[in-house]
This record gives C-alpha cells, sequence and structure tokens, in this order.
DNA sequence: GTTGAGCGTT
C-alpha cells in the first residue's frame, strides 16, 4: 500500500518535482504534487508525497522540521479528503 | 512584482 505526506510552509517556488527530490533521499517516492491556486497558478505554499507505508514515518522523521530551499517544512501524514 | 496558516485533483 501507499500513504500521502502532508508538507507545509513550502517557499513559492517549491515545484511536486523538487519534494520528490528531497523526499527520495529518505525513502521511495511514488508520487507528490504542490498544490497550486487554480485561478492564478500559484503555488499555495503546501503539497502532498506518495510514499510506500513501509517508509512513511521515516520520511515524516526525517523530512518534518528540515529546511527546504530555505524554509522549514511541516511533514505529517495527510488526512483523508472525505474529512473536510 | 504581493502573501504564510493550512490538508489536494480527478
Amino acid at each position: 500500500m501507499t500513504r500521502t505526506l502532508y508538507v507545509g510552509n513550502l517557499p513559492w517556488a517549491t515545484k511536486a518535482e523538487d519534494l520528490a527530490n528531497a523526499f527520495s533521499v529518505h525513502g521511495e517516492v511514488l508520487s507528490s504534487r504542490v498544490i497550486t491556486d487554480r485561478e492564478t497558478g500559484r503555488s499555495r505554499g503546501f503539497g502532498f508525497v506518495e510514499v510506500r507505508e513501509e517508509d512513511a514515518e521515516a520520511m515524516i522523521a526525517a523530512m518534518n522540521g528540515t529546511d527546504l530551499d530555505g524554509r522549514i517544512i511541516t511533514v505529517n501524514e495527510a488526512r483523508a479528503r472525505e474529512e473536510r
């Protein structure tokens, strides 16, 4: 299975591939996505990374509170969309 | 050309 990680406090310039690149250092990144504003197309400053379930906790522990492109990012397990 | 807590598309 897979698990989705929430990544917040990202720099505006951070892209999905940047997330994948940064997270792949500590585990296998299956997919990544940075949420952008539908109207302006600009980054909202947060995104999601899909990783293997067995790597999820290690990825969070390794990446949460670390520096990404000059900003301290927040990483934890994503919530189900249905909840909101 | 800006901003800064948060949980996303089909």
